[in-house]
DNA sequence: AATCCGGGGTA
DNA sequence: TACCCAGGATT
């Protein structure tokens, strides 16, 4: 039996980290100590840029839906998006999909066991392929999330902003030097539950942290300066004005594509401008759209304005509802749907916000 | 290297 | 408001 390495200043970090673990942890969540990969893969991809809190209800949901990765790869993609309608970023579920299918077609069910291959599937990054790895197969691959950033930040002050690529690049090689070998997805859940529930972004928990006799940004009263970002967002506002025609008890809708926001989910007809628009000007458009043909329909109803902010984005837009007595032409792809249909379709959150209002707004409405 | 992609929680 | 969240893909 070889003796222990001589001891390493960076091994401090881990053992009082796995110490913590062991000791404080109380985090408790579904997908901890799970080694099913599918169910390990599913959970990272909801967690993605998303709290803990706001993805467990949908990994619950997936999970009694599709028990396993057949059973996602065969349902239509309309049932998936559905369930995964108001979780947002739904490129999320496009790679879903894509991925899901390409394991049960093309590796008959078996998910990838190598870093490198779990890396090239669609919709996993650097992150994820740690997650996985660690997680399910123990491969000592450090995760570098929004947590980890933050933790080695503050306890070693490192002052190279997290979103440059020398950032990322430094933090990453400073995560598998302090990597548990031995313990790769004991050390990775642990680093993250740390820095979830101590090294917080607002109000970590110094005082009582195992880290606070030698953390950089506690003893120089830095920890609200780190982790250092250079870029800031800018938000643009846009205005959406939905047009809720109705024709003989249905109602148009069309699906979005391209590569705007809300890709892949449903819509009604658009008229969409970077300025507020009178209800007059924005019939005319319909009208040389022709959506809607003159004397042919009757103006029912404008809603009051909804707001929604997203990240880079801020929407704002009325629903007109129009009843048409004949039908005019459609956007590509649209089509007529009843009401009791509606509902199985996903459609954003700025759109459910008003479906959900609409019956106490006027009971008369589609 | 920069930009885009949602929705919700928090101070 | 501004910032952040178990990031990744695209340009």
């Amino acid at each position: 039996m070889k003796k222990t390495a001589k001891k390493r200043p960076t091994d401090e970090f881990s053992t009082l980290l796995l110490k913590w673990n062991k000791e404080k942890n109380t985090r408790d969540m579904p997908w901890k100590g799970e080694k099913d990969p599918y169910r390990i893969w599913l959970s990272e991809i909801i967690l993605q840029q998303t709290r803990v809190e706001q993805g467990l209800a949908y990994y619950e949901r997936f999970i009694a839906k599709f028990p396993t990765i057949k059973d996602l790869a065969a349902a239509p993609d309309t049932t998936v998006f559905k369930l995964w309608e108001g979780l947002g970023y739904y490129s999320r579920c496009r790679n879903l999909l894509v991925t899901a299918r390409y394991i049960s077609s093309d590796l008959n069910g078996v998910f990838p066991d190598t870093y490198d291959d779990i890396r090239a599937l669609k919709g996993i990054g650097p992150y994820t392929a740690s997650a996985i790895s660690s997680f399910a197969y123990n491969l000592p691959h450090a995760v570098v999330d929004g947590n980890v950033f933050r933790v080695l930040s503050r306890i070693f002050g490192i002052l190279t902003p997290i979103d440059s690529t020398e950032g990322k690049k430094y933090f990453t090689e400073l995560a598998d030097e302090l990597l548990d070998k031995k313990n790769p997805g004991l050390y990775n859940q642990a680093i993250m539950d740390f820095g979830a529930v101590v090294c917080k972004p607002a109000l970590p928990l110094c005082p009582t942290c195992v880290y606070n006799k030698d953390c950089y940004a506690y003893l120089e009263h830095k920890v609200n300066e780190l982790p250092v970002k250079e870029k800031k967002t800018s938000i643009k506002k846009r205005w959406f004005y939905y047009l809720l025609i109705e024709h003989k008890g249905k109602l148009a809708i069309r699906q979005r594509t391209g590569k705007d926001i809300w890709n892949q989910l449903y819509e009604f007809p658009v008229i969409e401008t970077t300025a507020e628009q009178e209800t007059a000007a924005l019939i005319d458009m319909a009208e040389q759209q022709e959506w809607i043909i003159p004397d042919k329909y009757s103006l029912s109803f404008v809603s009051p304005l909804f707001k929604q902010q997203l990240s880079h984005q801020l929407i704002a837009g009325r629903f007109i509802s129009i009843k048409a007595d004949r039908s005019g032409k459609l956007p590509a792809g649209a089509a007529w749907v009843s009401k009791k249909e509606m509902a199985e379709y996903p459609f954003p959150k700025f759109i459910n916000q008003f479906l959900e209002k609409r019956d106490a707004i006027d009971q008369t409405l589609f």
